[in-house]
DNA sequence: AAAACATATTTCATCAGGTGAAATTTAGCC
DNA sequence: GGCTAAATTTCACCTGATGAAATATGTTTT
């Protein structure tokens, strides 16, 4: 009377013709997500639709608390924050990685991210502290530009050319430190260094004195899902050490990637 | 040529009919959000659509990352998470609650934390601390369990009767110390406390020598989105001051829910 | 203060495309 | 190997989404 059956039915096809009017809702709402606050007609030029088609897209969106407006100004809603992070719960991403991540922490005593990718930056998704005091300059959640991280390179470096124009031509390339990569040539020459080494470098590109060997994390399919990076004084990670805590960074990422078939 | 116009067209009539497509699709997104990894009949059926409906839905959402699914599991996406957490961004609640905080805690010179409703847990958003020495406890993105913080007890009070026996059933009712409440019945009469007092309290449920009191946050339509907590050693927060506390911070809850409106 | 403009909102005729019932396929179970 | 439960696909119907244009409303200019 109990274990009901799982997964019956065909296994994958795809190749349904997906629901327009669905569609067309979301991309509003990645548009409040990605451009912050709008106009209804921003929405409409970002969405790429008629201004009257997003008009009752957005307020479809706000009726279910998805989207709010105040003062002519659109933002994502709650419901929409309180939806999304389910996607920490069980069975996603971070129960997958978490294991991976602490023995890792285990091992070599530095802090370790979890982050994926989100339009022109990265979201940290989880965070594994390192025993080093190193006051934690990066929060859940947060939002960094894609520039200036090894997490970023990771994420983006084994993406379809197409994605990664799209990603760059939407980035700003602001400098944070004499370091940081400031021109679209000087990070495509680095993403192509990335896929050479299979592992990306932040040199103290965001913050002084704070370098990062990240890693790309995939799935079932081959696609990159996440970035794992750890992140340490420059102190504690000179260029010697790299390729050796890349490697075991590519080991957990492995062992994430099972964890994720499963 | 600068500042555009701001707000023009009619301002208030929201007599728009919704769409009806975007609408289920968000129904079926909230179902994956409540009630977990579900199959898709088990989408369709909270949903309250037919199964060859959510099908396609469900696909839709998952080519945009709003979903995803494995082993007949589906569950919210990365997108779905990466958008939402737009909404610490500008505007929304964070900001709102910020100002709040920070006069609460100027005033009361003890850590406040806003917090909001995920399923059998609490997640902290956002913490203003206080200038006691008392090492933090909560980190931001952090996940507590709803049985045994003020936070929890506040923001489940005023759910609907459904949405707490759900979530009760879920909860692990691990004890953390000798106070922490470890049966749904002693959880159920303490409800029935904050409902009639308007606040709720961790008396050292959680951590030995550490006592929160806590507030709801109601947006525009007096829905609870959030909670307000405020946590101090027991030293300093004896029964005798505990109502007093509670009155300073639902006058900030109240000044939140303001600010929400705009 | 009137005119010119920009943006939001509403209306409406058209027909694309969403819908559910039923048929089909698939996987687990006895 | 048939049986059952769940997923997937098909298809004819007709709802309901759509965009152009008209209207309302606020902002800037003259």
């Amino acid at each position: 009377m109990t274990g009901p059956a799982r997964r019956p039915g065909r296994t994958r096809t795809g190749d349904t013709e997906p629901v327009r009017t669905l569609e067309r809702g979301l991309t509003v709402l990645r548009a409040l997500g990605q451009h912050g606050p709008l106009t209804l007609g921003d929405a409409a030029r970002h969405a790429g639709l008629n201004a009257s088609t997003a008009y009752r897209l957005l307020h479809t969106l706000q009726a279910q608390g998805f989207a709010q407006e105040s003062a002519g100004q659109w933002r994502v809603g709650v419901q929409a924050f309180a939806t999304g992070q389910a996607y920490l719960g069980a069975g996603g991403l971070i129960p997958a990685a978490r294991p991976e991540m602490q023995a890792v922490v285990a091992e070599l005593g530095e802090t370790v991210n979890l982050a994926v990718l989100q339009a022109p930056d990265v979201v940290y998704v989880h965070q594994e502290e390192g025993r080093g005091l190193m006051r934690m300059f990066t929060q859940i959640g947060a939002r960094v530009p894609l520039h200036c991280t090894g997490a970023g390179k990771a994420l983006l470096a084994w993406q379809p050319a197409e994605e990664v124009s799209r990603a760059v031509a939407d980035m700003s390339f602001q400098a944070f430190t004499p370091h940081t990569l400031t021109t679209p040539a000087a990070y495509l020459t680095e993403l192509e260094e990335v896929r050479r080494t299979g592992y990306a470098l932040d040199n103290e590109e965001r913050e002084l004195g704070v370098r990062c060997v990240a890693v790309p994390v995939l799935d079932g399919g081959g696609q990159t899902v996440a970035a794992l990076s750890l992140s340490a004084p420059s102190s504690r990670l000179p260029d010697a050490r790299v390729p050796e805590l890349a490697a075991r960074l590519q080991r957990a990422s492995e062992g994430i990637r099972k964890a994720l078939v499963t």
